[in-house]
Parts: C-alpha cells; structure tokens; sequence
DNA sequence: GCCGATTGAGATAACGTTATCCCGATACCG
DNA sequence: CGGTATCGGGATAACGTTATCTCAATCGGC
C-alpha cells in the first residue's frame, strides 16, 4: 500500500480513500491511484483491515455435515448474501471435541457472529465467549442450559398433526422409529409422540422405538411395531435418515403401512406412493437466524429470542394409505 | 495483552511467550501469567497473529452447494484436519459472479490456499491471483484455460466400464442421459460416451441426450431412447440427479431396462433392482486434493500436477438386467 | 575470584490497515 | 481586500500480535 503511494505520488492515507472509495478524493487522483493499484497489483489485506475495523463482515456456521442436505445452510448463505455478508462454514460432525475447536478457531478469529447447530452436550467453554461479547445463535437445537437465541422447528406440532392425519385415515394402532434420544430433536418429537398416544387413550410402550440409527436396531423396531396381535397399521419416522431406511424395507415388504415421514426429502417422491411428510420451513429458519443474529450483533443487549418456526404436513400418498385390516 | 502483562507483573513479550508455550519461560512465570489469562478471560486475536506471522493456516473450499451430498468435501475435510490446519467453506451456486466473490474473499482474507470446484467460465480474475502467489488446487473439474493443479476422477475410464459392462451382459442399443454439457464432467462423460459408441461401430445419434436437468427434458430424452425399432435396452445416466430422476421415472414402468448410474448415492440401494452404479474415490479424491494444496503451500515452485483418480463400478443388479428381448 | 557461556525476560519494531488531527489552498462573504 | 468557511490531502498513531535485539542474572570452569 505504500508502495501504491509512493508509485501513485499521493500520501498513504489517500490510497486508503480510494480504495474504500472515499468521496472526498479529487476524480484525477482516484485515477492515478487505480492505475498505480493495478500496476503494482496491489491488493488489499482483510487481515490488518478487520483488526484496524475491529469487525470482520464474517459469519461462522458450524453445522453437523457440510457435506450433508441441509436447506436450511442453503437459506442462510442466501441471507447473508443479501446482507453483504460472508458466510464460512465448517462441519462439527456431532463431535463435542470438534464442535467446541471450530466454535472457539471462529471465535479467535473474531467472526462477527456464529450460527451453530449445537450437539447435545456441554457447553459451559461458551460462558466465557458469551461473556466476551460472541454473538451466537442456535440453530435446530437449543444450546442445554444457556440462555441464547434459538431457532427451532415445531417440532411437537408436527408430531401432533402427523398423528392426527394418521388417526383421521383410521389408523388406531400408530407407531414412532426414531432417532437417538439424546438428540434434542429425536427426545422432542419422540415426548411429543408419547402424549399423542395418550391423550389417545392408549399406552406407547410397543409403540415407540428410539435409539441409534443401525440397520439392525431398525430392523428389530420395524418387526417388533408391525408383528404380533396389536401390530401397527401405520408408523412415523423420526427424521429423513429414518424414512430412508424404513422405505428402504418396505421395497421388499407388501404390507399396506402408512408411513408419515419428519423432515422432507428428495427420495420422498422416489417410490409408490409418493412419501406423506412433516416439512420444516427451511427458507423461514435461515432467515430467522441470519435476522436474529443481525440483531444481536447490531446490539448485544438485545432480549434473547428463542423462536419456534412452524412445520407443514405434505400429504403425497404414503399417509392417506387406510388400514389394511380396516 | 498488554492487560495481562500487567496484571502477571511481567512483560508483554512473556505473556506471548507463554501463549505460545515457548519453553524458555520459567515454571512460576508460566503460572502466573496463565493466572492472568484465566482472570481478565483474555482471548488471542488470531488476525493480528495472522497478521504478523504472514500465514493463516486456513483453507478455502469453494464448492457448488455446502448444503448437497459431496463426499469430496468431507473427505478434505477430515485430511485437513489431521493436517491442524482449518477448513473454511463457501458455496459457489454454480454461479459465476458468486465463486469470483468467494475466491476473491478468501484472497484478500489472506487464506493459505483454496480448493475450487471451478465453473465453466472464464477465470480470468484468478491470473494476478496466481501471480500473486495464490495456492489453489481445482477438484473434480479443471480451470480452464490456466495451467493449475486440479484432481479429477477418471470419467473417460467411468464410461467406458459402465459401456461395456452392459455389453458384457448382451446389451447392444445402450442410451446415455447426461447433464448439460457446457458443465465440464458432463462433456467429458458425453464425448467418452460417444467415442463408446464409435468404437463399438454404432451411430450415436440416437443414443445420447444431454441437456440441462429439467424433468421435461428428462422424460423426452427418456421417451425417446425407449421408443421405436431401435430402443435402448439399457441407460447410463451422467450423474446421481440424473440416476434419481430415471429411476424415479421407472416406478411407474414395467420395462426391465438396465441401469448404470454415475456417482453413487445412498438412492441407489432404495429401489428393486438396486442401481448398479461407479462410484468415485471421494476419500481419495479428497486427501490428494489437500496433498497437493499442501505441497504448493509449502513450495510454491512445485511443478503443476494434474492428477486422475481411478473409478470403480459396484454392481447391484440394475446393470446386470439382460435385454428385455434377449 | 573473575570471566565466558547460558538462560530468562524486557524494550522496540514491525505486519497492513484506517481514523484522528492538522494544515494548506481555494473560494466566498462582508 | 481581509478574514473565514470549506475542501482536499498529508503526517501520525493506533489495532493486537510476534520476532529481533539487548541486557541482566546465574552458573560453571579455571
């Protein structure tokens, strides 16, 4: 840059005007600087930049899997966009160890703000960053026992409205496969379940199948909901991994089960019938979370907003199935 | 910093010292510097650190969708992990204003090297870039017209097994479905396609429909192929939207057509028959690509390297179907 | 008992920006 | 014609690190 004055024959200071194109710099100047800019290729160091500027334009997002379908990183890239933003992710891949390594490298290098989709675990190394002034904001999870901005899905609602359009078709004998309960998700919409179930006027113990997503967990849940005297005519599945492995099953099976799939997807149209799902509004929870941490970057006394976005049931065929036995 | 040094009583240059644990520190100093630390919860700012040192140690990885499958992705990601050094993403949406943003973000953020999934178009923004002594490796396509390292899979060799594994199992009128073939893979597949064709002395006319990914375009290409005296008893399809979309089309036919899909998914073992596919290397992909930015990083005289990486195909069934009139 | 080697730690100068302060020149008003 | 706004632009001091240089103190050797 000083080379640039030098080169241009104008004051370090001036260099910097036209590159931030100040107004107050004569038109023949701006010129002679542009050209000793690209004579010299110059070019200009975010670095010392945002460490003079004190703020860096930067948002970090620390996802599960970068590499992974999420619409919802997708919506939040477009966002930021729009705010004139950078967005720089890194996957956490549900590992405590790794999550908090991202979350505090985003820190240190004093991203304005992170998005993080937290793994259910501790998150006591927060406190202090909190403390410092960290803009955070939650993402599909809530961060446990902290108190800062989330942004959820509906998740009991969409259990309730997945039941109930079951119920509505007939279906008496419902079952849940979900994921792991220690997964706030999979521990909301598996409670959710069980308090449809009775307020039914039923008991869930046969009806609900939680854990790891393992073939054979999977496997032994479906035979043990679909056998025996009380079998279910009709299951909901916990997450899009889920549906995936259950209609994977079913391709061999001819059973008529209803299938109300969490979370839509591609493959939900890949078989017959097309897959009945609980959609998340992926669009809405990105904007929410790049306006929620606008706000709190903008100022960080901001009241801590936790917001739930509403799901939409997409009936496509799977879930309107009456019972085979009806 | 300066807080610390003073609260430790001792000089700023120890406290660095100790941040960095550099062993000519005295056990009771260390202490009590990281006493301070602890108390006026310092925090390291790693752009001036970066500032100074010159180097970042972070990657850039600018891909199509952060927020679609891409193995290649999490393969650098894990090899960059090893390495301690961080990987930083953005998406490019294919878009050519987009990724010259994004690239040239990361330069001015002074990253160590980026890893670009290149679009078709001109690059020649990156030339001052690369003058400059920018690190950049492109995957699974090259930058066209400028002489970089890039890693890409063997589409030729892809096609060509693909081609005669259905030959080998009777098929003699084989289509091919591909992408767009401005996109550089798809050009590739397409032009091995054809040479396929050429050398099993047949026309290709009929026989190959490129296009851009519109369900419209799709059923034509797929109507056309499957039709009239000549149809095609087996289809090669150029990518995994392209597999996801004709299988998604074969669950209302009847037809024993053979499929061989490009890229595997975890589609492909959702329906009956599952979908004979070749798959790339992404793990290997993915450590080359981070081998070889590593390389340039460290010696920036490295001669340019444009490495292949080997295919395989994985047999399923959807291959294996014999002609419907055989 | 003195001197050289070794070790621990402080002062200072960068790294590449931008903001503050200030000054000179021009123009305008009384 | 003198004085004062106004505007363009230059010198300098930060921002938060680390590296170089220097120096004081301790220890061992002769």
């Amino acid at each position: 840059m000083v080379d640039v004055a030098r080169e241009a024959g104008v004051a370090l200071r001036t260099v910097s005007r036209v590159v931030n194109d100040d107004a107050t710099v004569g038109a023949e100047l701006v010129e002679r600087v542009r050209a000793a800019i690209a004579n010299l290729d110059y070019r200009p160091d975010e670095r010392a930049r945002h460490l003079r500027l004190g703020v860096t334009g930067t948002l970090g997002a620390a996802v599960r899997q970068l590499s992974h379908v999420n619409p919802v990183l997708r919506a939040v890239e477009r966002a930021a966009r729009k705010a004139d933003l950078m967005v720089l992710a890194a996957s956490t891949e549900d590992d405590e160890q790794i999550e908090r390594h991202v979350v505090e490298s985003m820190c240190r290098r004093r991203f304005d703000g992170i998005l993080l989709e937290p793994i259910g675990a501790d998150h006591g190394y927060l406190v202090p960053e909190l403390a410092a002034g960290l803009s955070l904001v939650a993402v599909d999870r809530p961060v446990l026992g902290l108190d800062v901005d989330c942004v959820l899905s509906d998740n009991v609602a969409g259990i309730e409205t997945a039941y109930s359009h079951l119920v509505a078709h007939g279906h008496r004998r419902i079952a849940y496969i979900g994921d792991d309960e220690r997964i706030f998700t999979a521990q909301e919409r598996a409670t959710a379940f069980r308090a449809c179930v009775r307020a039914s006027g039923g008991a869930a113990d046969h009806m609900i199948h939680t854990g790891p997503i393992l073939p054979d967990r999977i496997q032994a849940a479906l035979e043990s909901a679909l056998s025996g005297p009380g079998a279910a005519t009709a299951i909901i599945t916990g997450n899009a991994t889920l549906s995936v492995e259950i209609v994977r099953r079913f391709r061999d099976r001819s059973d008529d089960v209803a299938v109300v799939g969490f979370d839509d997807s591609e493959l939900a149209t890949l078989l017959r019938p097309d897959l009945t799902v609980v959609a998340q509004d992926d669009a809405a929870i990105g904007d929410t979370a790049i306006t929620m941490l606008r706000n709190r970057i903008a100022d960080p006394a901001t009241p801590v907003r936790k917001v739930t976005v509403p799901v939409t049931l997409r009936p496509r065929g799977s879930g309107e199935t009456p019972p085979k036995s009806a």
